[in-house]
DNA sequence: CAATGTGAATATATTCACAGCT
DNA sequence: AGCTGTGAATATATTCACATTG
């Protein structure tokens, strides 16, 4: 059967990111009836520069159309195709607190197609009660739930001091990546993919922005040299 | 009483996002009875290159000591001089549905100096109940809570429907800053930030490497074809 | 002499600008 | 005519490698 290669290329983690956006923002436009868009009006809605989105887009290959633009329908489900998105991806969530159940509460995972079908946690306080519409379960069944369930994505949201192990048990259990919320440096072996959400350093770096502006009032004058480095 | 400038260099995003880590390290060392710590061994803990390291911690200044190394505590004052958290910073939340409950009962913020004042939503279902150890006010309250508790810092977790609404009020209402957890652009005048966490975003990303994975496995042959099918 | 701080080298990302299609 | 796709130019980030220094 025609394997149809879904990607050859690697796309460059700049432009990966910007892919889950662009996604969204056509299916918005579909609702809105548009069965076309270009790169200008696409980087509107994206408030990024219309270069950036062509060059994005080409990495997913030539879907476009000089003078039209891009079908609608046809480079969301490109993008989609891309993002391995066409399909329900099972997750687990280890780690039942707080964030662990609101992660799991959260309507927007299901909503995008990340189903969830198991939360685990050691705490016997936990285990057993109901979260997210799901049966909290020890984390000693990770590994049969991930394997019957043939799961490959995992979401970590344990406490700083057990999230190595649970991160452990997620790679020996067969999970590929993970979604880290936990402020911690984990480590994980070659061909694991984990990433990192830090929810308080997020804002740590808001408060470093917040400070500078406290910082030039003082300055009082807002000298906005316009410079451009213009080529000779 | 020297206005002992916390900070006249910009720093650049790409260090500035690494702080918060470099910083909750320190924490950590601290607490082992680390006094001094070298580049390299900063670098081992954060897992990055050690030349980043150093050239991330110069834009703050010269404060390490050439054959012995930074000195943790000196280091994190510095650290947490630049990125403003010697101080508390009161936050506020907007949408008080999964998410925005959520965030409000994480404990991750208090702890790194973020402290709730207020959770803010429309629905007169949520006004009035309790999330976070906060009594959830309607909307229209927002602009006084963020006036006399000197509010700089916002949180959105709103449905993506009513967010820009949302945003337009922090704005006026005086935050300089927005956390947006709603998968939506938004726009703000010059001089607000706002950054994104686009949690479904993040599983999306992590299912292209998923997908990349197990394409890869179905290498093994083919190396006939030429590539790429398409093409009218 | 061990480790910083930093220029220089390299790698990656963004933007410009336009040739080439439809 | 209008818009894509992409080389070339620019900007930003990372890494190397070493002179400098306590």
């Amino acid at each position: 059967m025609g394997v149809s290669v879904s990607s050859r290329r690697k796309i460059p983690a700049a432009a990966l990111i910007r892919l889950p956006m662009y996604l969204r923002l056509l299916g918005e436009v579909t609702v809105q009836g548009m069965t076309h868009i270009s790169s200008d009006q696409l980087a509107e809605l994206a408030a990024v520069n219309a270069a950036k989105v062509r060059k994005d887009l080409s990495y997913l290959g030539s879907y476009g159309v000089r003078g039209v633009g891009y079908e609608v329908a046809f480079l969301s489900y490109q993008i989609q195709r891309e993002l391995g998105v066409n399909r329900e991806w099972p997750i687990v969530i280890v780690g039942a607190g707080n964030l662990g159940q609101a992660l799991a509460n959260y309507g927007g995972f299901v909503e995008r197609g990340f189903g969830l079908v198991g939360v685990f946690d050691t705490d016997p306080e936990k285990v057993g009660s109901e979260v997210g519409g799901i049966c909290v379960q020890h984390l000693d069944e990770l590994s049969e739930v991930v394997q019957t369930r043939n799961v490959s994505i995992g979401v970590l949201a344990t406490p700083a001091a057990t999230a190595q192990e649970a991160v452990n048990r997620l790679v020996r259990a067969g999970v590929g990546s993970i979604l880290n919320f936990v402020p911690s440096v984990l480590s994980v072996p070659r061909g694991v993919h984990i990433s990192k959400v830090d929810l308080a350093g997020e804002l740590q770096i808001l408060s470093y922005y917040e400070q500078q502006k406290a910082n030039s009032l003082s300055h009082i004058q807002a000298t906005t040299t316009s410079s451009r480095a213009v080529s000779a």
